[in-house]
DNA sequence: TTTGACTCTGCACTATGGTGCAGGGTGGAG
DNA sequence: CTCCACCCTGCACCATAGTGCAGAGTCAAA
């Protein structure tokens, strides 16, 4: 079934998966991907399957999962010792990140749409209640 | 009024402002601080008043301005031909950037709450629906 | 055979917000 | 006068996720 044109080479995986050829070699570098067989030139010669693997890593990421993570991620579905409840543990933790990271970007646009509510909207800037409650005496 | 006594070294500055001394240094390579006074000994003699302005960056970082936009803000409060409605214009182009970011996070959070809950739990991770679903074959 | 597109390596650089260090000089108290 | 804490400059480095480039080699079609 799979021959000698089953292979890819970087740019054909790096078109195929969406992505630029170096982000296929800084994955490699990065351990995301398996380094690849070569050809007698060098040439990087890469399984179909990297493709699912490239785009396992984009989506993740969209997920939220920084390379670091992905990675964890991808080792424990290689690993046979591990479960699916690790992977559900590593995707709780990504939610509590995500909720920290929600809380305060929230608390962020709270007090500038209270400050924007403040301000006259003209008049000189020294005026303006959005810089003044940025200085400091104004505390907490 | 205002005497030699009053200065500060950057040690000071730092101390007072509750921010290390490098971070000072930074701050005036960037343009956020202005160049202080020197000693003979090239000692910086940093006004009382740059209290206020470090504590106006660490204030303004924490409601989501990055350094560049903090020293907008600063240019703001410094130009006299600005006024309060070109600052509320800041605060709202950052309301509107905190308001994506938001719901990015949401959309990522609710992919994986909804994932979690089709997760068994146990069996091997190739069953793992967090994981499958990654997989591109499953796209968007 | 030639040409153009592709690939190789390694290194430097982007942005962000700092941190750390080496190798000097300075300030004030004891 | 000595000592230690502090200050100076400039440079390199941390993490993140790549991007860009030089200089060389390769592949395949015309």
């Amino acid at each position: 079934m799979s021959n000698a044109s089953d292979v890819l080479t970087v740019g054909q995986l790096a078109k195929r998966a969406g992505v630029g050829v170096p982000t296929i070699r800084f994955y490699e570098r990065r351990g995301l991907l398996p380094s690849p067989a070569r050809r007698a030139s060098g040439y990087r010669q890469f399984a179909p399957d990297c493709v699912q693997r490239v785009r396992f890593i984009r989506h993740a990421q969209e997920l939220g999962f920084s390379l670091r993570e992905v990675q964890e991620l991808l080792s424990l579905s290689m690993d046979p010792h591990k479960s699916c409840a690790d992977v559900r543990e590593r995707a709780a933790a990504k939610v509590a990140d995500i909720e920290g990271r929600l809380a305060s970007l929230k608390r962020m646009r709270t007090v500038l749409t209270r400050l924007m509510k403040r301000c006259p909207g003209d008049g000189p800037t020294e005026a303006c209640p959005i810089l003044m409650t940025m200085e400091p005496e104004h505390e907490r």
